[in-house]
Formats: C-alpha cells, structure tokens, sequence
DNA sequence: ACCTGAACACCGTTCAAGT
DNA sequence: ACCTGAACACCGTTCAAGT
C-alpha cells in the first residue's frame, strides 16, 4: 500500500519534492504534459498551487526535476558485459523509457542544466566506450549517433500514428482511403504493401538500425585503431 | 522590397494563411516557440489576436501550417542523383532547415495529419530508396533508421549546450569548474581532452554518423538482394 | 518552516457586434 | 467577408498574511 493519492483525495503525507516530481510524472503519463499545470498538480496532491513552489523553484525547476527522475529509469551499461551488450541493452531500455514518458523526449532541449541522474548516465555511456577501445575521438563520434539514433527514433514512433499493429493497419488503411495514389505512389506502395501486412509492427524496426549501427561502429572502432597503429608503429 | 513589417508597424497588405504562417515562422525563429502566441502574432501583423481565427482555425492549426512550410524548405532529393548522393543531400539540407527554425524539431509529434510538403517529402524520399534498388522491406529499415538519426541527431545539437566550438569551449570550461571530476571521469575526459580542444565542432559529428548509417545501409541493401536472389534462383 | 488567499499579468478562444 | 471589443475560463507567479 503506498502513499499514492486519487485524484481529488485528501492526503495528510508531507509534501517533498519527491513527491511532487513522482506525481508531476505520473500527471503527464496519464493526460500528456498540456495536462500538467501547477494548479492540477496541486490539486492532484491536496494542496493549493503555491505551495509546490516550496519545494520547487518554478515550473522550469519541475521539468528540469522531472527529466532527471526519468533518466533515473534507464538501465545503466553493466561493467561485466561486452560494450556492444552493454550498450545494447541500455539503448533498449532508454527506448523503453521514453515510451513509458512520451513527454520526456520533447523536454530535453533545455539542454543547459543536466541533473545527477543524467551525468551518471553519460558518463557511464562513455565509460562503456573507452572501456571497450573506442578512442577519445571514436567516443565522441559513437556516444553522438548512438543516442541521435534512439532519441531520434523515440520521436518517430511519436510522430508517426502508428502504435501497435492493428492500430497501424487500421490508420493505415484511413491513411490510404485519403491519400491520391497518383501523387504519393511510393507512400502508397509501402502503406498498402508493406504497413497493412499482417505482422508489421514499427517498433520493431528499432533494433534493425540500432543493430546496424552498433556494427558499423565496430568495424569503425577497428579501422581507427589500425591506423592508429600503423601511424606509430611504422 | 518584401511587404515583410517591422515589430509594431502597422499594415495595409491584406491578411492571409501565407502571411499568416510566414509571420508566424519569424517570430518564432526570432524570439522561440515560446513567444509565439496569438496576441503576439496579431500584433506584429497589425491585426487584433482574433482576427487571425478567420486564417486559421486555433493555434493547433497554426502550428500544423508552420511545421509543414518548413518541411516545404528541405531540399527534395533529386532523380538525377544516386539514392546516396540524393539522400545525403536531402539529410545535410534537412539538418539545415532545423538549424534555422529549432522550435520545429519538437513540434513534430503531432502526428495525425502531415500536410502536403510533408507528404511530398517521404514519398520522394522512399521513391529514391526504391529507384536505388531497395526492397519494400529494406526501404522501410533505411528510411526509419536514417530519419532516425537526422532528427535525433538536431535533437542533440539542441539538447547539448554547445553551438559555435568557441562557445563551446566557453560554456565547457564552465561545466568543467563545476563537475566533480572524480564522480564523472569519462564526461571530465572527453571534455577536457577532446572538446575543448582547439578546431572542434559538436556539429561536425553529423556527417560522421551519417556517412557511417548510409554506408551500412548500403551493405544491407546489398547482401538483401542477395539473399534474395539466392532464395528465388538456388 | 510551510501553507494559503487574493491579486497580477498573461494565455487561447467565443461571440455578438460592427463595417 | 473580414475585423473588433468585451468577456470567459484558464495559466504561472508574487506577496503579504496566516499557522
């Protein structure tokens, strides 16, 4: 039995900020972060508005707060697997997150201030990579697409209306119902040949780039240190 | 000498959806989403807020037009082009366009109606996978993993405080005062010996990870056919 | 130290009224 | 057909006042 509150209900439980983030997150799970004002909040935790900002210096402060918190979810590289393993793992369940928070991924550009939750997340991210015999430079180029791939592909499962397969066949199926096949043969072929199949489901082609993108940087983690190699041992 | 109109000039042009979204556009590329409201709007339009509605049906509408008039500004790949050399293109001239409106990066989750630009766009972008000898299956992978990355990769260079590698440097020299450098050695790192020194550029790993994903895609596509082949013909 | 009520300067949007 | 003024139901945030 935890502290968790109904809407509306009373609730004699100190406020913290803890509480206040774990409640703004499960707010903007449940209604989209529009959803999320300070008066609902307040509400939602049977307070008034003003006083969220005793444990929070502003709005901004509360998202800054509540990113971090989501950070906090992913799944660390482990130190006992491979680097490619390691990193695998980890970018599944950075995906994994940021489906559960679909809000999360269009709040991050605040970019100034990342929280503890998120250095240590990077850092470890890095960590992975020199340990594995990424140079300084090969890390930074790999650190760079790794994550412009996943939280690139987070916004495309957003972006397209596609959800689970049935849902994607029945949008589908709308979609082409509208769209001019003369106009737009090739988004045709693919919806009405490809999309609507039984089976096809979008989320499974993150594994597909991420698979191929975790090879390539290994092939290109190899050659960068064949040169290197070559460079100082003649 | 466009009939473009000084912050608070007034106007005698007529209205309209175009000048609407144009306005719109530069207000946001000028002063952030953020400042973008309908007063605002109406104001440097030398109109009231309310009359915009006869324009554009709420604020959700506008925001719908802007991101597609920019889609609008991506160069489409071109047929006279190899599918590599097409997409590359297509991919520097899209990371372009987000650079210069980077409020519509985060806009995009929409989803549900695409406008015509936007439908223009994917459709030549698959048609240039199929002409350059992709499955339907294989288009799918490439064009989920490329945009993937592209709009993640925009992500990135918003959510990261770097910009200009002298501002990098700047606002790295700060971050590095105030990391604890024994908690986050790989960031420390990779800050102090390799971002901040002399010539880098955080935008400069873009082409790295493209180059590397069309690449890869390019074996891919390649052991498909194949595999394909071998299938059909063994 | 923490919470509140009233207030301020904003929002998007409606609606009846003007031209 | 297009534009406006007044109004409504909201925002985030402040500040003095309560306990």
């Amino acid at each position: 039995m935890t502290a968790r509150n109904a809407a509306g209900g009373e609730s004699r439980v100190r406020l913290s900020r803890d509480r206040v983030l774990l409640t703004a997150i499960q707010l903007a799970d449940d209604g989209g972060i529009e959803r999320l004002t300070m008066r609902r909040l307040g509400e939602e935790l049977g307070v008034e508005a003003m006083s969220l900002y005793n444990h929070v210096s502003n709005k901004e402060d509360l998202l800054h707060g509540m990113i971090d918190a989501v950070f906090g979810e992913i799944e660390l590289p482990l130190h006992s697997d491979d680097w490619k393993t390691a990193l695998r793992k980890r970018s599944v369940s950075v995906r994994e997150v940021l489906a559960r928070h679909p809000w999360a991924n269009g709040l991050m550009d605040s970019g100034t201030n990342p929280g503890p939750a998120t250095l240590r997340h990077h850092d470890r991210v890095l960590g992975t990579l020199r340990s594995g015999g990424f140079s300084l430079a090969m890390t930074a180029h790999a650190f760079s697409a790794l994550d412009s791939y996943i939280y690139g592909f987070a916004r495309q499962e957003k972006a397209l209306p596609f959800d689970t397969s049935e849902q994607a066949a029945a949008i589908a199926q709308v979609m082409l119902a509208g769209l001019p096949a003369s106009e737009y043969p090739y988004l045709f072929e693919l919806t009405a040949k490809h999309v609507l199949q039984p089976g096809y489901s979008y989320s499974s082609e993150f594994t597909f780039g991420l698979d191929l993108l975790l090879d390539a940087l290994e092939t290109a983690r190899d050659s960068d240190a064949n040169s290197a190699q070559a460079a100082s041992g003649g």
